[in-house]
DNA sequence: CTTGACCTTGACCCTGCGTCAGGGTTGCAC
DNA sequence: GTGCAACCCTGACGCAGGGTCAAGGTCAAG
């Protein structure tokens, strides 16, 4: 009679899954010696050397037994199931692969390559820091929520982007960010704000008013708030903003014209 | 400010997984209001995105904090480390998937094809299927000691079984698993065992005396015990076989010789 | 006031064991 | 007889990544 190491030794299991099998029940509880030990006999390593095998070939345990006992019919079902199971679960690597492989540090972590152009091109505008943040932050919640749209809004900001009117702007303002709420230089700011947004207006209508880059009532409200935490003269200049007719920053509406005029993630 | 709920779908995950980023420390605890509900702030579902971009690229949860935070050095090191193990996983399945592909219901659940065909050939002689069963116990016993020599030991145990007088002794004798202790036919039985040990044991020599099949004195003991208790007539044989000069059954010895005397698995 | 949709914490469930903890048993050497 | 190593036992926690109750508090609408 053999001591469930040597039992575990023969089938080349442990000790442990020996017991772990014991109690799924795949493998009966043998007699016991006098002083309580397991004692098994051959039949225990054959059945055991079954379970494995089936273990191995990655049947789950909970299928071990069934399958131990199936005709051949089920068994071949069963298998196919199984090499099913294996397939998706290859898949799902090779997918998670292809993923870490894009993935990087930095701003690139959970935004599309577009949306990392765009922002290092604002950095490239010298843009302070904080604000590039700000715009990374907000259009990784855009990326979720439109992933597959990312592709045209980015041409389209980008676009944007290369105005020589916008290019300027930003060249002349790098530091806007940080002016105090307060400061004398924003009106004549949010001039050139609107002035810009109606001279572009026309362009982006196609796209926003069909409702294509449809972001919900709470994301808007989300970016407007990043917007608004951010940037200490943002409160100041929507009320500007809605002196000259605009309300809104995400989505900007006008205000003195049909309430389904069009609008657009402000900049 | 957002609910857990509203989070959680601004993120695509599940309220649970976000408690549960909670609990392993990888999204900090949110300000609760004065019910105690969790209010979230924008700078969270961009931290949860990011957690969930990680995540679903098979980076594991343990790993994910130490990854935010990483330049990029430790990022591309990271990223290197999990590729491997995601290939190992691939590679587990892809071995799985192969070895799934191989089993079958009945006798080839854990024994190679070659000793399938052998234990074929056992019933297609004639052979009772009980006595059928214990071979294949046997065998499968065996192929997890020594599962690189199957190949070479059934070659030649299924040379031997082709032999014509031992084809013979099988035809002849079908049913001496079945024989009473005490059944008169044993003794010739015997002899013609003997006689067949000793026209053949040349044959053998080379590999049994090499040890190239060594099998350890316990598993002897056992492919012994359940010969033993399978056949009613096999005590009775084993002591009709040391009066002929021989001792043991599956490792077969002379013991009026000297004692490195060749030895084999009997039939 | 009720209803239904949310929210809270806590706790158990899954796989396939590994690994402790805290004992009892066996066999061998001295 | 005693000491030691190497077994054996049960029971429980741990892992990843949450799912799924349970039992109760909260909130807004009708």
């Amino acid at each position: 009679m053999l001591t469930i190491s040597q039992l575990a030794d023969y089938a080349g299991v442990t000790v442990r899954a020996v017991r772990h099998y014991h109690a799924k029940g795949l493998l009966p509880e043998p007699e016991r010696d006098h002083s309580g030990y397991r004692r098994y006999d051959a039949a225990a390593v054959v059945q055991l050397i079954r379970i494995r095998t089936l273990a191995e070939a990655g049947v789950p345990l909970s299928r071990v037994q069934e399958l131990l006992e199936a005709d051949e019919e089920q068994f071949a079902t069963a298998v196919r199931e199984i090499d099913r199971r294996l397939r998706a679960e290859i898949r799902e690597r090779q997918q998670h692969r292809a993923r870490v492989a894009q993935l990087a540090a930095g701003d690139s972590l959970a935004l599309p390559p577009e949306a990392v152009a765009y922002v290092d091109r604002l950095r490239e505008l010298g843009v302070p820091q904080r604000v590039v943040d700000m715009e990374r932050d907000a259009w990784i919640l855009v990326a979720a929520q439109l992933p597959d749209q990312m592709g045209p809004l980015m041409a389209l900001k980008s676009a944007q982007l290369e105005t020589p009117a916008v290019t300027e702007l930003y060249r002349d303002m790098v530091d806007v960010a940080d002016w105090d709420a307060d400061d004398p230089r924003l009106p004549a700011f949010a001039d050139r704000l609107v002035a810009l947004i109606e001279e572009s207006s026309e362009g982006w209508e196609d796209y926003e008013s069909a409702g294509e880059f449809a972001l919900d009532d709470g994301v808007v409200a989300l970016l407007d708030r990043i917007f608004l935490d951010s940037v200490p003269v943002a409160p100041r200049l929507l009320v500007l903003l809605e002196q000259r007719g605009y309300r809104g920053w995400t989505r900007l509406e006008r205000i003195d014209c049909p309430p389904e005029a069009p609008a657009s993630r402000g900049s």
